[in-house]
DNA sequence: TATGAATGAGTATTCATTCAT
DNA sequence: AATGAATGAATACTCATTCAT
């Protein structure tokens, strides 16, 4: 007969869920140690053994949270890879909207992303993967001709990740730039460098230089 | 045959140097909540009244550290910041000289690097503060020529924090590179960009094209 | 069977009261610094931690004690104010039984009236406020006729107040007076004083002299 | 050749009286457990070793206070015993100046009186010490006629305790009145009382009512 | 599904006091 | 006569976690 006087008519599923989002919030705002569990199950309207019903450990629920982010950025690194026959778009669109589809996903759940890019021990690991993962990718498009050969691929993947790191909290975050403009912005850099080109205006390269 | 092993024998300051040091690895690697009063004192073959003998709190220690990395950060920086009319050095020597100052810091001061820049929660301020110096920099570039004029020169210099936080964290601290060569590194990424360009080899740019 | 001894049947309100009314007893033998939160908690076999579940801190607790004993005497003496109007009872009736009520007060709640009259810091307040009431009576009573004019009532209301603090803690709380009895025995000092009158016998003074 | 650079000019007995006096106020206004150690030596320009070369502890600096009160207060009382045979004066000037001398003394060393009156856990033993010397005398008065023989001496003497210790905070230390005055208030009161008698005007009562 | 009541295990901090000089 | 340096012993308070209902 469905949900009753119980709660707040919480199906269990969603107390649990209601916890989740809420400590979401909480560890990305506050950290792992200042955020408390009484906190928590206040602000949802639960008890303190009701938390302990969903979750095994404070400790547990913050794990939670960090795999889900590791695992959905995962996903999102994993589609962009290239796919080596495909040269549909351009190399610039390619890495333009790998990296739109990241900041986009941080868009979407913010507090995910601070505690998987910040807050978790787990962070380090994280991005570990991710800079491997771009690694690979730069080095197949080095391999391709697509970039000088005197890069070191592993460096310019870690200062990726670094770049994305601190745009998505000083940029993107606050709202000042959106996903797309700050991917492009970010790949005009990488692809152009900073000093003045000739004739480097546009976001499409003509990428495999002559031949 | 003066003093020895003796705590007795201890002039007072070096009790508080060898806390204040002690301190600072056990932050540094285990963050500010896993580090306890007690571990510290234990290593430093102190007991906890005398931690407090020369610290109000473990927060205050704490923050004595994450002082001392903000200032000698913010002297580093200011001392790179551009002399007008010197061009004796070119523009690219002159920025990796500057990076290269901030990662000798970071070696010589390993500890301190990771409170300021991982485990504190003014990090993000010192970083902040990093970042507009850097701006004003490269506007000062950017407006005297040396840069293209289609960059957010705030997001390069946010760019630029990311990588310097990035690579020191992996390539710097674990000894997988040299201050010079990661500042070189850099400095040849952000200015010539990944794409294989036609003469772009030399690091001493000619700077201010044309004329 | 319904709860017996276990504390976990314990009603949450019993076991406030039940530290409320330790933490009086041990407050009011051994004063503030000498109780300690965790003898408290001993004789209410429960545990440290419980203690905070119903009070924020020892201070807090102490100063519910005080104000618990403040209020309830605040309250007594608010009664004991000479109803203009109504003479049916004599003057020094009226004085004893205020008195009395306050003595019974003591008697009943030895614990708070230590507490407030002797630990407290507060308790000079407490007494002040006490001694404030006292004088408007008495010059109330003094302008009616009932007394000497010459006579500062405020010094009057003080000596009152610190008799009532010494007699209470040498003569009522050891039980070697009565309430009735003691309250009398002031009344009869206070209204005729000491020397040997002529006809000064009756406790039902006849008041307002004659015209 | 004196004293030199030692300290300033501190010749140990000198150090010490500085300790006992400073510790007197600190203590009278603090009590003794907010009364720091180390509060009491750095106001005297020392440091916490040579607190100790004066005191065993804190503790025996505090008794030692608290007997100087005792002591001296005993004396005074003790002057003030009746001379039997001597009638001199009378009765009321007799009191008066037994309390004057008391209140004189408070008046002298007024962080002495608050410590061995309120603070100390003595203070009990002193004023029931007080109050039996009080009930001696007025027994013998009263066995001479000179008081009502329906009062019990003991409460009396525990009523004037009472009131010297309550005036003396109230109205003596704050210098609301004098010694004398206030001596003076509490011998008219107590002899006569405060209802108005015929012809109870004069503070040396002919005593001894005839008969 | 939910919770009122309770606690084990910790943790920073304080302060009187002492040792070696 | 005096102290720089250090500590033993205590104590209030916190928080994640659990039991019985």
């Amino acid at each position: 007969m469905g949900r009753r006087g119980r709660k707040k008519g919480a199906s269990g599923e969603q107390s649990r869920a209601l916890l989740l989002s809420i400590a979401a919030k909480e560890f990305a705002h506050k950290g792992f140690y200042e955020t408390k569990v009484s906190s928590i199950v206040k602000q949802a309207s639960l008890s303190q053994p009701t938390f302990y019903l969903y979750f095994n450990s404070k400790e547990a629920l913050f794990g939670e949270l960090v795999e889900l982010f590791g695992d959905q950025l995962f996903d999102l690194t994993k589609q962009s890879r290239l796919e080596p026959g495909i040269e549909s778009s351009s190399l610039a669109n390619r890495i333009s909207s790998g990296l739109t589809a990241i900041f986009r996903f941080f868009v979407e759940e913010p507090d995910l992303a601070r505690i998987g890019f910040y807050i978790a021990d787990e962070a380090e690991d994280i991005k570990n993967k991710l800079a491997a993962q771009i690694k690979d990718n730069l080095i197949y498009e080095q391999q391709h001709g697509y970039f000088r050969t005197n890069l070191d691929m592993s460096t310019v993947a870690e200062s990726l990740v670094g770049i994305i790191e601190r745009l998505a909290m000083t940029k993107l975050l606050p709202g000042h730039k959106t996903p797309e403009i700050l991917a492009s912005e970010i790949v005009t850099l990488f692809l152009n460098g900073m000093i003045t080109h000739q004739g480097s205006s546009s976001l499409s390269y003509p990428s495999r230089i002559s031949e």
